[in-house]
DNA sequence: CGATTCTTTGAAAACAGTCAATCTGTGTGG
DNA sequence: CCACACAGATTGACTGTTTTCAAAGAATCG
């Protein structure tokens, strides 16, 4: 499944084929089986991760027992917790698998070398962080400004190959709802 | 007030003199009264925006009128729209002055080239962005996780400091309520 | 002081959450 | 292959929270 991430790589930027294998040759594979973590809560986070195969998500859990979903990633998404990457503080955040999953990991160490040494790389990077702010800022908009079922059809929109993959109970949880609610809400607009 | 951004400057990272010049020399201060525009929805966003004095807002208008806060930004902050700038497409914000304001603004032509050619330049400013990222990660966790009175509460503790110095109508927009609701939820705390 | 803007309050309506029960589909073991 | 268990989705009744609209009360600025 390395495959997929050199495919990646190979649309995001002009690597040369040694700058792809060096890439390719610091990323350690390993799956994660479905209910798996990869991440837990009080852990630190040292690597990236970038996602060749299945689905993950990351999320907290309060003290109800509720929980919260940040963020989802699937096939070509990154995933990991940069405030406990950055600090070396134990993260608030679980990441586990949705499905039997399979990540391209970078540590922490491999990846600072190959921003240093590839320039294309660093670029790269720093343009998905950009992206990622990008979308951040518009979630943060559709939480300001829409209704429950305004945001699940802009979730449809956006993310339409997500609404067929995941529990709708995920997804509420994603959209600051409950299950119960979205419910609803998909029933009503069956109706409409 | 451009002192102010050199200050900044000299804080983030060990610029030479020289570089620090550049910087300096490549920024245009620009005043913007209160209640005037610096980016008007519609309009395309080519700069770079660093506050040296007084206080901006970032927000959309909905069909209804109905303003929605995505942001603020006050001394020592950058303010702008990533998504017009990288993509050059009209942007959806709007930014106005809350109060007299004085901004360092770099041109995308400007910005662009001091991150060639000074490195620590480019790095400082990709720690920005993925503070930013961080920051905004946290609040949509805020959004998906707290109650109204608990969004509140964050806010006084993250950013007391714009707190006592934002009209209250102002600080529930950003937190995604009515100023009815925010009103009534201080009154409760008070009573505590 | 007067005008304007911001905040507070009240009452009703709309909306979302909770809890408990039922329904549905999937997969497993006998 | 069937019966059962299990997880996820739906529904109903009820509760609690937030919005809406309208009006009154502070605060601020020229």
């Amino acid at each position: 499944m390395i495959a997929v991430f050199k495919e990646y790589l190979k649309e995001k930027a002009n690597y040369t084929e040694q700058e792809l294998d060096i890439i390719v040759a610091a990323a350690v594979i390993r799956k994660v089986r479905r209910r798996q973590y990869l991440l837990q809560q009080g852990d630190v986070w040292k690597h990236n991760a970038f996602v060749t195969k299945g689905c993950l998500r990351t999320y907290t859990v309060d003290e109800k027992g509720a929980e919260h979903i940040i963020n989802f990633a699937v096939e070509n998404w990154w995933i990991g917790d940069r405030e406990s990457l950055r600090t070396g503080e134990p993260s608030i955040y679980n990441i586990d698998a949705i499905e039997d999953t399979e990540v391209a990991l970078l540590s922490k160490e491999a990846y600072d070398t190959l921003c240093v040494e590839i320039s294309a790389f660093n670029d790269m990077v720093n343009a998905i962080l950009e992206k990622s702010f990008r979308v951040s800022q518009h979630r943060i908009h559709t939480f300001i400004s829409l209704t429950a079922e305004e945001k699940y059809r802009n979730f449809l929109e956006r993310l339409p190959h997500l609404a067929t993959r995941l529990p709708q109970s995920m997804i509420a949880s994603y959209l600051g709802m409950t299950a119960e609610t979205l419910s609803r809400i998909r029933k009503l607009i069956v109706h409409k």
